[in-house]
DNA sequence: AGGTTCGCTCGGACGC
DNA sequence: TGCGTCCGAGCGAACC
């Protein structure tokens, strides 16, 4: 389940050897992958370009090419390699970008929930999927100030409001439930109630999580694993994800789960309140 | 108009 | 062994 820290080490990773390769040919082995446009242009447009810099806003990666951008979501189990043109390619890679020194950057999914949307380069922002996407958390620009404006109005548990990428781009189940329990916030808790001091303790938690766990290269919950085959470490300084019945690390009670916004969820009833 | 909810996409995992 | 159900991110439509 790649969120922002995965998606950032992913980005990093292909930046080592993707640019400079250029493609002869794409083959599509499932086209609902593809978004925007449709399979034989996406095909047509992206032979004879060559990649760039790859880029990450939110979420998504941002492939930049000579001519175009490709926009590309990994969902739970999205995963891209570099592989020999000769060696087989299993049953779960869907997208296949060959390129001109024999070598293949594949994308693998084995829920082929995952995009890719194309378009001309500067027109990306103005089209769905960027076009809604809310503010990159580890920017300077998120304050406790900023958090109280986007929260104004929504009537909706924090949860539920801090899983929304057309408000903070980058935020998934786990690092929310993360970021509530560093906050002493129970999910449950109405966003527009929350109060300055309590969105500054949130802010911090944000920043804080976000950028340790991109330091410790994400965290490999289910299969996640960078461009190069590598698994994170932060899975490990987890505080509540995934440890429902175990001891809260801060006051030893039990984890509990609960759901919430329809997710799955995992707080400390004692830290959070 | 803006905020919110719902339906849809998928296959592995799990329960009966 | 087989069938039904659940999970989850984000788009777009429907709803309020």
């Amino acid at each position: 389940m790649p969120e922002l820290p995965e998606v950032e080490n992913v980005k990093n990773t292909l930046n080592q050897f993707l640019p400079g390769k250029m493609i002869t040919d794409v083959k599509i082995h499932w086209e609902n992958i593809i978004k925007h446009p449709g399979t034989e242009e996406f095909i047509l447009k992206l032979k004879g370009q060559t990649f760039q810099t790859v880029y990450r806003r939110g979420k998504f990666l941002i492939f930049h090419l000579d001519e175009d951008v490709l926009v590309s979501h990994l969902r739970m189990e999205g995963k891209y390699g570099l592989s020999q043109s000769e060696e087989p390619a299993d049953k779960h890679t869907h997208v296949i970008f060959q390129f001109s020194d024999g070598t293949e950057l594949r994308y693998r999914d084995v829920r082929k929930f995952g995009t890719m949307h194309l378009y001309p380069k500067g027109t990306e922002e103005s089209h769905a999927p960027l076009k809604t996407l809310g503010i990159e958390p580890l920017s300077d620009s998120l304050t406790a100030a900023l958090l109280k404006k986007l929260f104004a109005n929504r009537k909706r548990n924090i949860k539920s409001v801090l899983l929304d990428q057309t408000l903070i781009a980058g935020l998934g189940n786990i690092y929310v439930d993360e970021v509530l329990f560093q906050a002493g916030i129970h999910p449950e808790t109405q966003a527009n109630k929350l109060t300055l001091p309590r969105l500054k303790k949130l802010k911090t938690a944000i920043t804080e999580i976000l950028s340790e766990s991109v330091k410790h290269g994400g965290s490999s919950i289910r299969s996640y694993t960078n461009a190069v085959g590598e698994t994170g470490g932060f899975q490990l300084k987890l505080f509540v994800y995934g440890r429902k019945n175990e001891a809260c690390r801060v006051c030893g009670s039990e984890i509990e789960r609960l759901v919430v916004a329809g997710r799955g969820t995992h707080i400390c009833k004692t830290c959070q309140k």
